[in-house]
DNA sequence: CCAAATAGTGTCAATTGCACACTATCTCAA
DNA sequence: TTGAGATAGTGTGCAATTGACACTATTTGG
């Protein structure tokens, strides 16, 4: 392969946003810096894009290296190419926004070799670089995408209570919303599927448990069905 | 500045959608290629992104280089980076989509040093690259935008008739739609000001003529108002 | 067994969405 | 000049959806 372009290159990376939900709150896994610039600063998990993988490649290996965190819903957020965002020289970052359930990944990363941990977003430190406002893009995105799809689900464990599931979304769009409007919209929806199991250990009455219908969704979309909440 | 990347770089370069509207047809502007690799084949207007300056400016320039299109509506869409999807080497690419009023800078894009020219979405030749993954993610995009934000007025003429807006929204959305219904809600919208000008030339009961109100538009965003069709 | 905590449930009124067809106006050609 | 062709412009009724609203049921722990 004989290169195509004779000018100076910008470097290429990847940054992170993981997204995870609990005890009521949305929240941001960041990574302290060790190294200047901004050593010492929080910063969104990322890194320079190998030569030969994909773009989505290097958003799953970064993620897995620096936070360990591996099956997870990732999409492509917005590429981030300001000229002076990186007082180095010119990097140019594909910025990724990830949903992982926080049940089940949030140990590990905190007890990773970099020290790692996760912020609640409306209460988030000085990023490094641009990384504030990348968080800013996600987070308008995520609200987007939560009022048409139903990607609420990928930040809750497998089985959930419809308390959780109406705190989520109120998280997230950040408004309040009516129980018995909330339920009867997300159950005429059909994309419940009501387990026998109910809640475990709370000091009051229990409440059932809800599993997502993947399938079933998948289902629906092909006849037409548009997620709205 | 030292750089902060010892690997191989993929080279990085922005491609362009830009979508006009005309008679009736939803249509991109592609270039014909006079270089290998693809040479002949048409392609979207794109290129390198030098180190200084942003992608947006670089979007911009190649739209003003390679199409004398200027001022436009212009959005980042996706990046693209299939290590393979460039046969010479690693290539990266931030594409955008921008939608022009065709009645102003439909003859300037063909008359161009290189051959330049508009196609129907539904009719378009074999792309070079990915080119044409580009353009399916770009319609898409365009599909989810046009229902939630009123962009449709940037393909139109500063002045236009209820039922041009009509047609193109149902060419975008690709779903007929009722003419009293369409009417009702695009006017109780408050988004449209009504001109004292009609149509010209035209054998047949003339239409009013009517302005998008872009100011209004910002106003009602602080209040909350939410466009949806 | 009672207090505390949360689960779960239904109705009515207002709004919005959707289907549907005729009259008005203008031009052009005979 | 007049009639045919073409498109503009207009309203109603029914069905579905939304939004506001408050009480009873269940479980635990003290």
């Amino acid at each position: 392969m004989k290169p195509t372009c004779k000018y100076p290159r910008p470097a290429l990376t990847v940054d992170c946003v993981v997204f995870g939900f609990d005890e009521g709150d949305l929240k941001v896994l960041l990574i302290e810096r060790d190294l200047e610039p901004f050593a010492g600063r929080w910063a969104l998990p990322g890194g320079f894009v190998q030569v030969d993988e994909s773009l989505d490649d290097a958003a799953l290996r970064k993620l897995r290296e620096e936070t360990g965190v591996n099956r997870v819903f990732l999409e492509q957020l917005h590429t981030f190419g300001r000229p002076d965002r990186d007082p180095r020289e010119r990097v140019v970052s594909v910025a990724y926004y990830a949903l992982v359930k926080l049940s089940l990944h949030g140990v590990k990363a905190a007890t990773d070799a970099r020290n790692a941990a996760w912020f609640a977003v409306n209460d988030l430190p000085r990023l490094a670089f641009d990384h504030g406002e990348i968080v800013e893009v996600a987070l308008q995105r995520l609200k987007n995408k939560a009022r048409h799809e139903p990607v609420g689900f990928e930040l809750l464990p497998p089985k959930f209570t419809l308390t959780q599931l109406q705190h989520l979304y109120e998280t997230i769009l950040e408004t309040p919303l009516d129980k018995r409007n909330f339920r009867r919209k997300i159950l005429s929806m059909d994309l419940l599927i009501e387990t026998d199991e109910i809640e475990k250990n709370v000091a009051h009455r229990a409440a059932r448990l809800y599993r997502f219908d993947e399938a079933g969704y998948r289902q629906l979309r092909k006849k037409g069905f548009l997620f709205e909440l």
